[in-house]
RNA sequence: UCCCCUGUAGCUCAGCUGGUAGAGCAAAUGACUGUUAAUCAUUGGGUCGCAAGUUCGAGUCUUGCCGGGGGAGCCA
């Protein structure tokens, strides 16, 4: 099978009548009447189908007249000619058409109808077929590449980090403990505890719930790097937002402060936001008739305001002058909720904002201190993006570079020096002022996308009692 | 983990205060010279999630279990 040739349908309608076209695909419907067909052919290459036409001069097989039906792969050739619908101004008028694979209508589960995300969930090896998920495996490739591509032309270093770990006190939710122990017969030590010795790694060892500490050896090396991969959560969060297994975007940057790392946050949301719309026109264009209406817009606004800069302690002063009455109420010292962060992008600024000076207990140790001043109130130089539509969609950080500051924190929450020996090195040996964040790609697909459901904007998702595929 | 909703045909759902199951779409068959959510006609299709209980009688009421969804918390 040629693999390099441009007989896709993404290609042909770009294409003239009179061109000659063989093209392979999966039949979407079927029309027949008694001396014309037509059948409507995608292969994922995008949203649009090629209308097929078989008339009576289409060499086609009798027996497979009749398994030309909704799922089958076929293959036609023929001549593309100016289509006298209305829907496209292309079709593809058939020489001859094969069955490649059929797809028997009483068991085939796809239907030419619209079906509930519930149902197609159940048949996530099918739904790549549809629509709606066809466009988004399209858009998360595209965004994919749009990340890249942003870090790349500044110089990122893309760095594979490590998806087995043996930190399992970072604070981020709980861990998939990797073993090769056999559960039914775990080896324990005298004294009852569980034997580590004979596991693989001759140690506990996790699944990574971050590249980040990781990635900082390289910013300290190579100084603007990147994470871009898989990351897991055993966390018993049933939500439309949660996912066991999931994909992180991680930038690093060293001799970067908060300010810069607010910056490097806006021009990446802004690039790559703005090279999706443009590469993907048709795709979000659906998801902007069909999925959320006003969706363009709202990105377009992401776009083209630049972002509100604020503290926390200016948020929390906003919040309480703001005279509404929140469901959990305003109070130095606690975490925005979403209707809070919705209030903030939404009402007061609607636009982007990005709230900075975070109080040091509900952010991770490593995020670096700030003077006390005045007030004797701690906080951290932690930035969260807020974007309208969805609440907090970056999370990061100036990293603390200070060798003492550090051990002293993690001293404070009971961290063990030991285990992050080789990370406090980084502040021992040439340290530098670091920033970075990180962003839930699955998370930003469904800003993107418009799409309310986490588990629809990955191929085959991983959640609490769920593995399947 | 907590709270709420829900499970009836392949899909989406209706089925009032308990009386023995229905629609639309899909499918099958036929008609139709160009359709595009094709149209028209005909036909088939259900242990009403599972188990127990109340009752003369349960899709409908009760309890338990299982599945799905939404929200909260946790977070990305």
């Amino acid at each position: 099978m040629r693999v390099m040739d441009e007989s896709r349908v993404r290609h042909i309608l770009q294409q003239n009548a009179g061109t000659p076209c063989t093209i392979r695909g999966w039949v979407r419907t079927c029309r027949q009447a008694k001396n014309v067909s037509f059948i409507e052919l995608n292969d994922g290459s995008c949203l649009s189908n090629l209308q097929v036409v078989c008339d009576a001069n289409t060499s086609i097989a009798d027996a497979e007249k009749a398994a030309l039906q909704t799922g089958a792969s076929v293959e036609a050739r023929g001549m593309l000619t100016e289509s006298p619908g209305g829907k496209q101004s292309v079709e593809l008028l058939a020489t001859s058409l094969r069955v490649i694979g059929g797809a028997p209508a009483d068991s085939y589960p796809l239907q030419k109808k619209r079906h509930s995300f519930e149902f197609l969930r159940e048949i996530a090896h099918l739904r790549p077929r549809t629509n709606t998920f066809g466009a988004v495996s399209r858009v998360r490739n595209v965004l994919a590449a749009q990340i890249h591509s942003f870090f790349q032309k500044h110089d990122f270093l893309w760095i594979h980090t490590p998806v087995i770990t043996s930190l399992d006190g970072e604070g981020a939710g709980n861990l998939f403990q990797v073993t090769t122990l056999d559960p039914a017969a775990v080896p324990k030590r005298d004294d009852g505890t569980v034997d580590y010795r004979k596991d693989f790694f001759e140690k506990p060892s996790f699944l990574t719930v971050t590249g980040q500490l990781n990635v900082e050896a390289f910013a300290s090396s190579h100084e603007r790097v990147y994470t871009f991969g898989p990351t897991f959560r055993a966390e018993n969060s049933n939500t439309s937002r949660h996912l066991a297994e999931f994909w992180m975007v991680e930038p690093e940057l060293a001799f970067c402060d908060i300010d810069g790392n607010m910056d490097l946050a806006e021009d990446f949301l802004k690039t790559t936001l703005s090279g999706l719309l443009r590469d993907s026109e048709e795709d979000m264009a659906f998801f902007d008739l069909r999925i959320r209406p006003g969706l363009l817009d709202m990105l377009k606004g992401v776009i083209e305001k630049p972002f509100m800069r604020i503290t926390y302690t200016e948020a929390i002063a906003e919040l309480e002058k703001s005279g509404k009455s929140f469901e959990f109420p305003i109070q130095w010292g606690s975490d925005l909720q979403s209707e809070h962060e919705r209030f903030l992008t939404e009402e007061l600024y609607q636009s982007p904002v990005v709230v900075t000076g975070y109080p040091a207990e509900i952010k991770a140790f490593y995020m670096k201190q700030n003077e006390a001043g005045g007030t004797g109130r701690r906080t951290v130089r932690a930035m969260d993006v807020l974007v309208p539509g969805l609440g907090e969609i970056i999370g990061g950080s100036e990293r603390e570079d200070r060798y003492d500051v550090l051990a002293a924190r993690m001293d404070e929450l009971g961290l063990d020096r030991e285990m992050y020996g080789w990370y406090l090195d980084l502040r021992k040996f040439g340290s530098v002022p670091h920033s970075g964040f990180g962003l839930g790609f699955e998370r930003m697909l469904m800003y993107v996308t418009g799409m309310q459901n986490i588990r629809d904007v990955i191929p085959f998702p991983r959640t609490v009692g769920n593995l399947r595929y």
